[in-house]
This record gives structure tokens, C-alpha cells and sequence, in this order.
DNA sequence: TGACATGTCAAACAAATGTTTGAATTATTT
DNA sequence: AAATAATTCAAACATTTGTTTGACATGTCA
């Protein structure tokens, strides 16, 4: 029911309510989540009547899909994931540009930035809108990273050391957009500039360089794993 | 029905429906968030009046705060920081307390579980709630990490890196909670039990001790510019 | 026992909110 | 220009939900 197929694109008005009511929805869904976000706010802010949504999308959830998408298209298109970097460099240098484009995505200020907060409502509540973000964004991106580790592991792709050092490698990025509230109520006076993204990226890159190239099963590749633990 | 056995002298019944509101409001909390979770839902599972919330606790919100430090409480109870270790002990025992600790908390499967999502959401939408948890437990726990990080790099412990560091120690670790839904969406087969976490915990250590014994500047002590604050 | 405090209950209240409706307005086509 | 389609609008509708209310039950203590 309610099936409103999306009708001629060529109409100014319309494609222009439509955008502002994408904007708009963005904002507020990041701000306040899903349930909390009122369509009246949202056509508040769009300048659009409270019947808007309903007549351009269908419902608030149909709406809410659009917005998901919209933002993941737009922040990778604004940030892809290699930064440019040529596809045969050394794998340092990649994982230094994998590592400063999850961060630029995350700490984006400009009209993408509720992408990281809407993110992080989706892990949590994931809803079905999540499936097609993890087959085709976060899987393709997850592949690219376990290549550069396995070059610089020296490990083949599948191996559990690439697994587990990649999830190391992207936690301290992520770890700043779920846990921002902390980090900020820990240190008020820290700054989260581009001058800091680039020195987190620095770090992070670094930390993980040392980490992988003096794991002490990394290259040795013995893998009897008895976690003589304590 | 539902036959009321006699329980202690004191306040049976208050104590008892009291307890039983903040289990049943804890799961349902964990599960929905505070604004999905309804007030009916929790007094349904605890087996309480529609009106038992409010009589209780006065309303929505004061038993939303109760929960939260029930479920820190509990949590820390169960799993204290540093399992134990003593105090004199070798940080790098130390830093592996405290990661198999923290990991033991995340995953914890037990009557305690939703204090990881309660968590969680508070990250992206802290109430007021938050405040107090901060200051009275992530703060002194924050200390203690810094404490063992410091004297892993041999750096005072407010040295830039003794931060950077240690954001990358736990950041490993909340990962797995804030990033379970991809996780498993993309190892399905991947158990999360008790032996999982016992790897996890070893993995993190030795990754996070090879590269603080490794970092290019880690030992080097350039006292230079550094941010002087607090 | 009888009075009083405490706890429980079903029902109702009041506010918020997603959605629908039908008229009014604007754009497009004939 | 007239007719038709598309869009906007204010108002109303229907449902959900936190909270309150006043009656009823239960336990305590003089």
C-alpha cells in the first residue's frame, strides 16, 4: 500500500522539496535517532508542510531508508577509501590513507556530518535498511583493508591474524565517533580539528605499524595458539 | 494466582516489586532504548500494575537512572577492573587484566548483559544519568589505565601518548560491543563464547604491547611540544 | 479488633505524534 | 485559455504512552 513510485525528476519543485526534506531528515534523525525525530520537526526545518514526508516518501521509515543511503553515498563519494592513493604502494602508505579516510568520514563537520551518528545508531538498533550498507559498503571495504594487513602481515587474506589485526586497526578509528561523548567529557579541552584528525591518523597508523610488524606470532606463523594465559 | 510466598520481615513487598521493576525495565531498556521502552512492557514482565513505575520511582526517567547505576554497579561487581592482579604486579599483567576484564563486562551473557547496550546508547544519546557514571566510574578507571600505560612507554602519565595509547588499548575492546551487529554479519560462523574472549583479550595485549614497546617515539622522551594542559 | 499506613489495581486523562483528508494552489498539457 | 495533473496546506483523526486518580487490598500496631 502507499506505494508512491518516485514520479517525473524533471519537476523543480518537487525534486527541490524532496532534497531539503533529505537534508533536513538527516539532521535531525542524527541528532535524535529514529524515534525520537519528529516529522514535524523535520518539515519544520525543511520548510515544508506536515504532510510532506508522507506524500514524498511514503512514511517516516521509508524516509529514514533514504536518508541512510543518501548519507553513506555522499560521505564515501566525498571521502573514498584510499584517498587516491595508487593502488601499488607500499601497503603503509595505504593503510595510512584507509586509516585518515575512516577519520575524515567520522569527524566530517560539513552537510554529511550525520553520517558517523547515524552509523552509530545502526549498530545498535540495526534496522533493514543496514543489510545493503554492510553487503555493499562495509564488506568491499573491509576486503580492501584485509589485503593491505595480509601484505603487511605477510599472511594470506583468510588468515585469523589479518582478521583480528584489521578489527584492531579500525576500532581506533571508530572508537572516536561511538565513544565521542567520553572522550570529550574526559579532556573539554581538546579540539577536534583537522590538525587533531591528522595527528590521531599519525598515531593510529603508527601504533598499528608497530604492533603488526613486532607481533610475536606475526611472522613466525606458528599457530598452536595455547594462551599460556596468566 | 501469582501467590506472594512470605519473604523477609522488613518491606517484603516493596523491596521485592522494586527489584523486580528495575530487572524487567534493564532488559527492556537494553533491548529498545529508553524512549522505545514502554512503561507498560516493563511492568508486564515484572508482573507489576501499570502504575508501579511511577509509585516507585517517580517516573520514566528516575528509573531509567536507577537502572544505569544498578547495572554499572553490578557490572564492576562481578568484574573488577583488574581482576584481582596485585597492585605490584608487572604492568604488562596489569594490561591484560584490565583488557580481559573490560572484555568480560562487554560480553558478559548473564543477568547483567544489557549493561553493555545500556552503555552503548548512552554513548550516542547521554541523558543526565551519564554524568555521574562518568566521573564515578570510566574516569577512575581511565586513571588506572593510564597509570599502567604510563609505566609500559616509561612516560608521565600525562603525556600526550600515555592518552593516544591508551584510547587505542580500549578502543579495541568496545569495538566488539558497539561493532557487534557487523562483526557477526560479517563471521557469522564466529561464536562470541567464553573461549573467543579469552583470545580476544590476548590478541588485543600482544598487539597493544608490541607496539608500545616499538613505537618509533615512545621511548625517546622529545619533551617538546606537548599540550601543557591539566 | 480497629485504625492507619503502605502497596496494588483498573480505569481514565492528557499530551505527543504519524498519518490521512479534502480543499486550495500551482504547474503542465492540450 | 481551459483542463488536467501535481503539489501544498491546515485541520482533523487515530493511536500510543507516561502519568494520575480513587477505590480496594494487605500488613502493622495501638
Amino acid at each position: 500500500m502507499n506505494l508512491k513510485t518516485p514520479v517525473a525528476p524533471d519537476n523543480p519543485n518537487q525534486a527541490e522539496t524532496r532534497r531539503q526534506l533529505l537534508e533536513a531528515a538527516g539532521e535531525v534523525f542524527a541528532e535524535t535517532g529514529f524515534r525520537d525525530a519528529t516529522v514535524r520537526e523535520i518539515c519544520r526545518r525543511a520548510n515544508a508542510n506536515i504532510a510532506a514526508v508522507n506524500y514524498h516518501f511514503g512514511d517516516k521509515e521509508a524516509l529514514y531508508k533514504e536518508v541512510l543511503r543518501y548519507s553513506q553515498q555522499k560521505a564515501l563519494q566525498k571521502y573514498p577509501p584510499l584517498l587516491g592513493v595508487a593502488a601499488d604502494a607500499p601497503p603503509e602508505k595505504k593503510l595510512r590513507a584507509f586509516v585518515h579516510s575512516l577519520l575524515l568520514r567520522i569527524f566530517d563537520k560539513g552537510p554529511t556530518s550525520w553520517h558517523g551518528k547515524l552509523m552509530s545508531r545502526e549498530m545498535i538498533d540495526p534496522t533493514a535498511a543496514m543489510d545493503s550498507v554492510i553487503e555493499e559498503r562495509i564488506r568491499p571495504m573491509s576486503e580492501q583493508l584485509w589485503k593491505i594487513v595480509g601484505e603487511i602481515l605477510d599472511c594470506p587474506v583468510n588468515d585469523e591474524r589479518v582478521r583480528l589485526c584489521s578489527f584492531s586497526v579500525v576500532s581506533q578509528c571508530v572508537f572516536y565517533f561511538h565513544c565521542r561523548v567520553i572522550v570529550s567529557r574526559l579532556f573539554p579541552a581538546q579540539e577536534m580539528d583537522a590538525a587533531y584528525v591528522e595527528k590521531l591518523a599519525d598515531h593510529i597508523t603508527r601504533f598499528s605499524l608497530a604492533a603488526m610488524k613486532h607481533l610475536p606470532e606475526a611472522k613466525a606463523a606458528k599457530s598452536q595458539s595455547n594462551t599460556t594465559r596468566n
